[in-house]
DNA sequence: ACCGCGGGGGAGAGCGCTCTCACGAGCGGT
DNA sequence: ACCGCTCGTGAGAGCGCTCTCCCCCGCGGT
């Protein structure tokens, strides 16, 4: 049954008919294809007249076959798909890794180690079916990845948690930068007493960005000591918060470590009548979407997810391109987004 | 493992290393491989072996060069791919999608036409490069789908609005029964005065809400024609809230169709310190993030999102095993999540 | 004149697999 | 005993490229 599906396939020009078109052989055409810069230049004319007339698209299996490179990248995500992208700050990793990735000849493989744990995917990912991969998402406790070591380069969105034999190559977002740049906006717009919300006191983003929250007080001379630590969540945000009024009523600023919990911290104002930005001033963390789902739309500190998808793609690519001296550690600066609530 | 007299390159193994390895041709570990019924049981247990032995993995390249089947099948995105995953319909469509392909060997090769406008997407899927494609988040006016027509089948998510020269495969969500189910929801609570805040009025997604909203009130023999047209922001949500308030302020139940107008309904009712569900009960639809967002977790209703992607990579399997008479429509039910709004 | 050299281009051997054929063995029917 | 089958397996020809040689030609130096 040499018929699939009724497609009738009408047979694809080679290389090889491109070649006869042009009157030279399949290598010239070949040399034209990949831009080598050993052919005349009339030649390359005739041969890119003949491929467009004959329409030819070069065949990417046979291509791979014979160069034993595969020209696709591997996105790999170690959790579920749609938790994955569900995250906004996910979702704009890979669209900006995505259309850095346009601009090339490689093609992107969405490859999710879900359970198994990642056998196949490290199969896929060492069976030679990609050039390199990408590793978003990745947690303390998926060590599996340390059996790609050694197959492709590697890049990892975010500092990799697992103990890795040798250093990798990975983009992150500056944390602490962002702590400083969000308080440093409440202080240059005149507030005096500002408290931070906090996230867990156990992962290291959250840490960074209090101490960027302390530096910006401290080198403001301010008090730098009204932290209340949160779970990330809406509800969190909104309990520190009443633990932080109980503490000192007075505070006229708040910096969130995430945009929901600044939307707990908005809700629980309200219950107040506490204004927003007139009473208290407050600066979220994310650019999520619920940045802008309230009534004030909420200033806060959006991690350039693109801009480190892009460069994920950017360091893969000097990796594979065998440029030497690449750096592993990419740090990518945040960016303040100015809206309402302060 | 390095043999004695090998050298220590370490080359991955190909089939005919296996076949030595198990005393027999290339052609029989292929059939082994492929899981082919006409080799007897040792013989496939020798090879079996010898393939976990030598840790054989299939070269993909060589695989479809021979076979001319790629066993890649392209998720062609017609637009910005963060805005397509920061959806979370589209995250959990790609989540039931990619689920379902996990079971087999195809692999996901994401594709976007963004620029361009899809020449480069048309051309890697024409180019022979996938077996087959899933567009999803296709709108009107992107008429270069149309010529993927007669290269690979193709399964549309959502019934596409292109002007198509064959009747396309797509698989699509029944929005009738969703608003239906929402309202029997409201009207098996006990409610009886139960107002819609609708989408607008020119999608027929949203009229076909309205349309179960309306039959599952005549089928009670209560009123329906409580219904206020938004456009599916939160502030529309508040304001149609208000609207309808002001018309009946007696109303006890609210179908809302869209989770976000739900929150601003929820809002607007807080600031008049109605309270949900006490006073009011409120059906979201979408069950997207922001239904667990609020203080009370929204009752919605769920668009089956992963069982829409699931279906579409099912409908693709069989229309590339050639399987007869595939239906062309394929219509999923949605289902109620039940929270404390209602 | 000679030689050497370098650049442009052709020839051809694979890359690792699939798949059609051919082949031999075993078996039942006549 | 013969034929004709089926069944399991092997042989070998590609699939459409890349890439290493190698050759040819024109040039400048001696």
């Amino acid at each position: 049954m040499p018929t699939i599906t009724g497609h009738p396939e009408r047979h694809a020009p080679t290389l090889e008919a491109v070649a006869e078109a042009a009157g030279v052989s399949r290598a010239t055409v070949s040399r034209v294809v990949n831009g080598s810069p050993s052919v005349r230049g009339e030649v390359v004319e005739v041969v890119q007249k003949a491929i467009a007339e004959l329409g030819y698209v070069p065949n990417r299996a046979a291509r791979s076959l014979a160069s034993s490179r595969t020209h696709s990248i591997a996105l790999l995500v170690p959790e579920d798909v749609s938790r994955f992208f569900g995250d906004p700050y996910f979702a704009s990793f890979t669209g900006g890794l995505d259309r850095r990735l346009a601009d090339t000849e490689y093609v992107l493989n969405l490859v999710v180690a879900r359970d198994d744990p990642g056998r196949k995917a490290v199969r896929y990912v060492r069976g030679g079916n990609v050039d390199g991969a990408i590793v978003v998402s990745h947690h303390r406790g998926h060590d599996f990845l340390r059996q790609l070591e050694g197959s492709v380069p590697i890049v990892y969105g975010g500092r990799p948690d697992v103990a890795l034999s040798s250093a990798p190559y990975f983009v992150d977002v500056d944390n602490e930068s962002g702590g400083y740049l969000a308080t440093r906006h409440l202080i240059e717009s005149g507030r005096t007493r500002i408290a931070s919300i906090a996230g867990p006191d156990d992962m290291s983003a959250a840490l960074d960005r209090v101490a960027g929250f302390r530096r910006a007080l401290q080198e403001a001379g301010l008090p730098d000591d009204a932290i209340v630590h949160a779970n990330f969540t809406a509800s969190g945000g909104a309990e520190a918060m009443r633990t932080l009024l109980a503490r000192q009523p007075d505070l006229d600023a708040i910096f969130s470590a995430s945009d929901l919990m600044a939307t707990g911290a908005l809700t629980a104002l309200a219950s107040r009548g506490i204004s927003v930005p007139g009473d208290i001033a407050i600066v979220g963390y994310d650019d999520s979407p619920a940045a802008t789902w309230g009534e004030v739309g909420l200033t806060t500190v959006r991690q350039p997810s693109e801009l480190m998808g892009a460069t994920a793609v950017d360091v893969l690519l000097q990796l594979l391109g065998g440029v030497a001296d690449v750096p592993h550690e990419n740090i990518v600066p945040t960016e303040l987004v100015i809206r309402n609530s302060a």
